[in-house]
DNA sequence: CGCACAATTGAAGCAGCTCAAAATAAGTGG
DNA sequence: CCACTTATTTTGAGCTGCTTCAATTGTGCG
């Protein structure tokens, strides 16, 4: 695999650069793929994983049911989103994995991450960054949920979607695929299904979107932000800490917020 | 400072043993100790700090204010928490975090920390570990404000603070002091202030709870758990992966799960 | 073509909100 | 230790954003 092509990388070099050294390794990780139809568990509530998959291709999502059998789904996964670095160091998963479109994962040993991190405390840095950035955008949708009306969490989901799509080149202008159900994305925003629809008519009714089957297009990027009271700050998007820029200099990431 | 009475290491080795020269550098990041009064930030919105805080004493919360001026908590932070190991990674605060009670803090400058991943790559994980759980913690709440009622989600949220003042020592017999307002606890799960006095009424009423002050004693254990539909495995207390297991052997930290 | 799933619409219900005021408790200065 | 002030808890009552139930329409696909 080349490494213009190796989505860790392309992840890790999101927040840090990452030498050529550092690059081979990581090149070395992704031998194994797997493929994953619609619909499947990734890794099961309670499942002691002993390896971590990155997502390749398709869409998946962190969900957990609870009595009564509701679901909530904690958050999307998208190509280039390790998605259980959690069950390699806290063991048994509190939480389920699963699909949302058929997938193509890369699973990683956590054996092999063990060595890395052992060996190059930046990379381990690196990745332990993504996770507090995935644990920022728990806290986002928490905030949504707990505290935003319906078209203000749909709106502010739909920008957050859109500039991380976007950062892994998976959108075209403004538009992008989400091919995902209302009933998903109810159970993403704490929401019915037959609420979900209801708030995706009134933000296309208002000319802030534009759907066509799974495909979105914002029609009015400001008004989209302004509806879903969305800063993008929390996706820490090209931007390093000054602690890492203190380590590595030369580099600078591009940066591509004038949002 | 002494070892047993460092927090830190407490906290540490709650997930995975720590080595005597460990120790001894963990001692020496706890030297700025500062007392906060109530109501404070201990970090700002948009802040770049540069260093942790570590709570000593009191109680504070994540928090973050959205359009409307309504205020979602994200977390709350007991003795022992690392409360910003977020800003060391990340550079600039995508939430405040404010004290609920007078605290006592140590700060620990960003770039010991970093000299310490670097060197002690096990501290590093054992770190990040504790950021991992705390993630976990954010995305439990999700669950609890996205789908479960408000009865559950307090008695969930009584069920969570009691197992953690535990793990700390703070709780006697079945009583803790939790010394927030239920104005808080309504920005914690979501709900208004006098649907959470509602609902601990309903707790008391059905003998489940007893509250007198800031004192809650739980009456029913089980009941409350049943309640709360609370499961606390995402809490990972007591507990090691098999990563840590593998690196560490001899050592077996005290289990205490017969909850 | 027809099945199965997804989106849409209507209508009634309710969990939790808001507003407003009273009752307690917790400070605070004298 | 009291009198006064301020914060917190508690209660009542009306309201609403979202849910639930149930049915209809659309759509992808073997």
């Amino acid at each position: 695999m080349s490494k213009a092509s190796n989505p860790l990388i392309r992840h890790l070099e999101q927040f840090g650069s990452v030498s050529d050294e550092e690059k081979r390794l990581l090149d070395g990780l992704l031998n194994r793929i797997e493929e994953v139809g619609r619909d499947q568990d990734l890794v099961g509530y309670g499942e002691q994983p002993s390896d971590c998959k990155l997502i390749l291709e398709g869409f998946a999502c962190r969900y957990k049911i609870v009595e009564g059998g509701k679901r909530q789904i904690m958050s999307l996964q998208i190509p280039g989103d390790i998605c259980d670095l959690q069950g390699f160091l806290l063991g048994r998963m509190d939480h389920a994995i699963g699909t949302l479109t058929p997938c193509r994962v890369a699973l990683i040993p956590h054996t092999a991450i063990l060595d890395l991190t052992d060996t190059h405390p930046r990379l381990g840095r690196a990745l332990w960054r993504g996770t507090l950035i995935d644990a920022a955008v728990f806290r986002e949708w928490m905030v949504g949920i707990g505290r935003r009306s319906a078209a203000t969490r749909v709106a502010h989901l739909l920008c957050e979607i859109k500039l991380r799509l976007e950062a892994v080149g998976l959108t075209e202008d403004d538009s992008f695929d989400l091919p995902i159900t209302q009933a998903e994305l109810g159970d993403a925003l704490g929401l019915s299904t037959v609420h979900i629809n209801r708030t995706l008519q009134e933000l296309s009714g208002t000319g802030l979107i534009v759907i066509r089957g799974a495909k979105i297009t914002i029609r009015d990027w400001q008004g989209l932000k302004r509806k879903g009271d969305f800063d993008p700050s929390y996706l820490h998007q090209g931007r390093r800490s000054d602690i890492e820029r203190h380590l590595s200099r030369g580099h600078a990431p591009s940066q591509s917020d004038a949002l």
